[in-house]
DNA sequence: CGAAGCTTTGATGATGCTCAATCGGTGTGG
DNA sequence: CCACACCGATTGAGCATCATCAAAGCTTCG
């Protein structure tokens, strides 16, 4: 429907679900895509000052993340395939960058050179407010885990969450991978490694959550970790803006 | 509960700064502007589903507010002057509504009539994103505050960040009216009630502030705020997106 | 095998919540 | 005008939660 232009052959862009990438026009080389290889640890900076960066995960999972002055670290975000980070988080309070949890493979677009024609493309302006709609959206819920959530309600809340990404359709509860250490989940969830450790012992002893080994467990029973929250868990909200009545009305973001 | 009226034309549309009432058009009474009094409390539903609802905040101060299922409150942000918050902010995860946490008045516009023309307007989807970027950063900022910051460095922050934005230009120090109580300020910092009370007493008996009354104060040396912080504390970020270069660069949010 | 890096577990203490009592304004009715 | 009720704010006591520090166990990788 949206007329896209591909980019290179070599470059399938599974990754931003077109969202950003069938801006680029393949005619002018002003604008390329880089296909970024990270270790864990690898950073991405510039998320301050202006620029208009953006990067989609390919593959693995990465981090928003801060650190105050003293060193204390908070991920505000967590990204895996498919998610589209705006390098527009600019706030002059404290730094951010992208940061890779585990091996991962990030596209890159900067949309620089060509901005001032795209502000005026409705197109475009749309994808990016669709961009930050959905990230508004996560982060607001995460806040109010952070504020409001005691420490095992947290964990159970991500481990949940975790569990629905990747269940069958039919809810069938299969394996998953922890993409992350305990002291990445411990910044994500506001948090200490050690307090995230022992929760999860504990979840273990319950035997809500089986282990198959440090970085991989199933939740046998879903809607027994639902019972311990005082919310909904749902797998990804209806990701943006059916308001608009041009055809694409419910589009959710993940596509099993 | 709330007396609304359409808006006049003799009402000049100093709250929303141009971002949202300059897409409506006087011509067609498609989409009318409601100026809506809120007594303390006062909720306005419609955050979730779809809805293109928007209102700007021209008097008091707002939350955007949530609870969970046993009744734990958070406010994921607040909304003064100037302020516009999107009803977009749908999250199956539990209800959101705006409230007014004193006297308020707020100018509400529903661009649903008119979704069709408007994702085709450039500009429209640029404000929309505008906002969404102002909003998503100020949540992003808060979070970190959630998650790393102790009870006494959250109200140290929300008090500096108060008193920023009153003092003069030169940094004179000057009265600030708390604008809620403490138990909104707790759902605010993710505390309670009683820690801030406890908290501000201390910063009172410490000299950081000084209260005319118990609900105005004066920060006599925001400096020496300043230096119990693990982060900047600044008064309100370049806005959005100098980025774009059309001539609209570095608008700022509030001006003197 | 050994070293390094996570992870787990334990002991201890600080922080912040809960419950309860009191205080201080504000509004109402006698 | 005063007595009273009501609501929010303050203060205290006690306790649950979670962080800190330390030691030991597991994995991985050279």
């Amino acid at each position: 429907m949206d007329t896209s232009a591909p980019l290179k052959d070599d470059l399938p862009c599974i990754a931003c679900q077109q969202r950003l990438c069938r801006f680029v026009d393949g005619q002018k080389p002003d604008i390329t895509p880089l296909r970024i290889e990270l270790q864990r640890g690898d950073r991405l900076e510039c998320m301050t000052g202006n620029c208009l960066k953006f990067w989609s995960v390919v593959r693995g999972t990465t981090a928003v993340c801060t650190v105050l002055k003293d060193g204390r670290r908070q991920i505000v975000a967590l990204a895996g395939p498919r998610d589209a980070i705006c390098g527009m988080l600019a706030d002059g309070h404290s730094p951010h960058w992208l940061e890779a949890l585990e091996p991962c493979e990030v596209c890159e677009i900067d949309f620089t050179p060509r901005a001032a024609i795209l502000a005026k493309d409705a197109r475009f302006m749309r994808a990016l407010m669709d961009i930050m709609h959905d990230q508004l959206v996560r982060t607001s819920q995460h806040l109010i885990t952070l504020g409001r959530l005691d420490s095992t309600e947290r964990v159970i809340l991500f481990i949940g969450q975790l569990a629905l990404c990747s269940a069958a359709e039919d809810g069938t509860p299969r394996p998953v991978t922890l993409p992350m250490s305990r002291e990445d989940i411990a910044d994500y969830l506001g948090l200490n490694a050690e307090t995230v450790s022992r929760i999860l012992t504990k979840l273990r002893k319950s035997g809500l959550v089986k282990f198959l080994n440090r970085s991989e467990f199933v939740v046998p029973d879903l809607d027994a970790l639902r019972r311990r929250l005082p919310m909904q868990l749902m797998n990804d909200q209806a990701s943006v803006i059916g308001q608009f009545a041009d055809g694409r009305t419910g589009e959710r973001r993940a596509q099993a």
